[in-house]
DNA sequence: ACAATACTTGAATGATTGTTCAAGTATTGC
DNA sequence: GCAATACTTGAACAATCATTCAAGTATTGT
């Protein structure tokens, strides 16, 4: 009996994601995203109750459709180390790919709300504690192998990693200049393996 | 002949800092900043322009704020290498010490500046990179002390050191957790001491 | 005391903000 | 073909945005 939607929902949230991505949240009006989605103003609150859901939608969004990209990475059949290390290569890649140098959409979200919306830190925070905690499995894997220090905390240097991904991800901010990301993540690493590197 | 100006042009830009840095550029608007600074709107065009001179005014303020307390540290007498551990023990006394949890307005700047802004981008970036160069040099020193490895580049460590601040800045926002955050610098700095560390 | 000076005030500007809703339209089951 | 359904449309809403400027006011040199 009744009208069936014409739009593609998930392709209006793709779109949606991609002004908020480009621009942040306090700087896209609802003008920009029904231009994007071409969807009219009712259209946009129908579906999407208002700006500030929509703008939550598009991070879960962004987070499903990195995730997987997280996972092909640490779950490769090479050592565990070195699937880390694939891991912020294919970060590195992505970041200088981008012509608009867009950044993360989370980390973005993360200096721009402000820590009194804890809804939405509170969202954002979580998505990368389940990033640490796949990172501190991998790096247990590697105790296990023989790959790393057993004295280590794998926790602990998951954190570092996490930090060296917020560092990478503001450093291509001020300069997006591809090897010298990479000398950044060569060191960090060293911070990893240490004296029984190589 | 001319009636002086009643109000303190310094503090009130200070003032209008305290509000930048707390909420970011695009969520701060005139009206708070009149509020924050006890202005009326012409006397706040009068003396700083308009919202967006103001507000690289206030970039300006804050970066020869925290310079001084940047020197301060890498100048003492301890060894090159305590000195920058010593630096980073200040930033993590300030960042668990702030009760807003407002970050660091220059990286939280840098996010929020879409790529485009070409001037604001570079203004912030320039500041980061002298601080990289402060830290090179110490760098340098330690090496010729014959605390840091001569092979390493000295250059490359301090890029690593500049992203271990936006590391730290970043991963404070999801967790403000002081001894987590002294942990990721005692592995950052374990990627300088490397095998001769202790 | 009196111009001259220029800082202070705050109302008013037009543009833009996020959001709503009644009217219009297309599809479905009968 | 006819209700019934509900999606689509876009004008309209009040609120807020950054900015301006003429009027008011306080100080100075004479």
């Amino acid at each position: 009996m009744p009208r069936p939607i014409e739009f593609d929902r998930d392709e209006a949230l793709r779109r949606a994601m991609g002004v908020f991505w480009r621009q942040g949240y306090h700087a896209t009006s609802v003008k920009d995203l029904t231009a994007a989605t071409h969807l009219q103003p009712g259209s946009l609150y129908g579906t999407f109750q208002n700006k500030r859901a929509l703008f939550i939608a598009a991070l879960d969004a962004y987070f499903s459709g990195i995730r997987e990209r997280i996972q092909s990475c640490l779950h490769s059949d090479d050592p565990p180390l070195q699937r880390l290390r694939a891991f912020f290569d294919m970060l590195i890649e992505e970041m200088v790919c981008d012509p608009d140098n867009k950044g993360c959409l989370l980390v973005n979200t993360l200096l721009e709300t402000p820590a009194e919306d804890t809804e939405i830190n509170r969202r954002v925070s979580d998505m990368f504690a389940k990033v640490e905690t796949e990172f501190a499995r991998v790096l247990q894997e590697a105790q296990s192998r023989g790959d790393l220090d057993p004295n280590r905390d794998p926790q602990a240097l998951a954190r570092l990693l996490i930090a060296g991904i917020y560092g990478l991800r503001v450093y291509h901010k001020t300069r997006p200049d591809a090897p010298q990301l990479h000398e950044i993540i060569d060191n960090l690493f060293f911070a990893l393996g240490g004296p029984t590197r190589h």
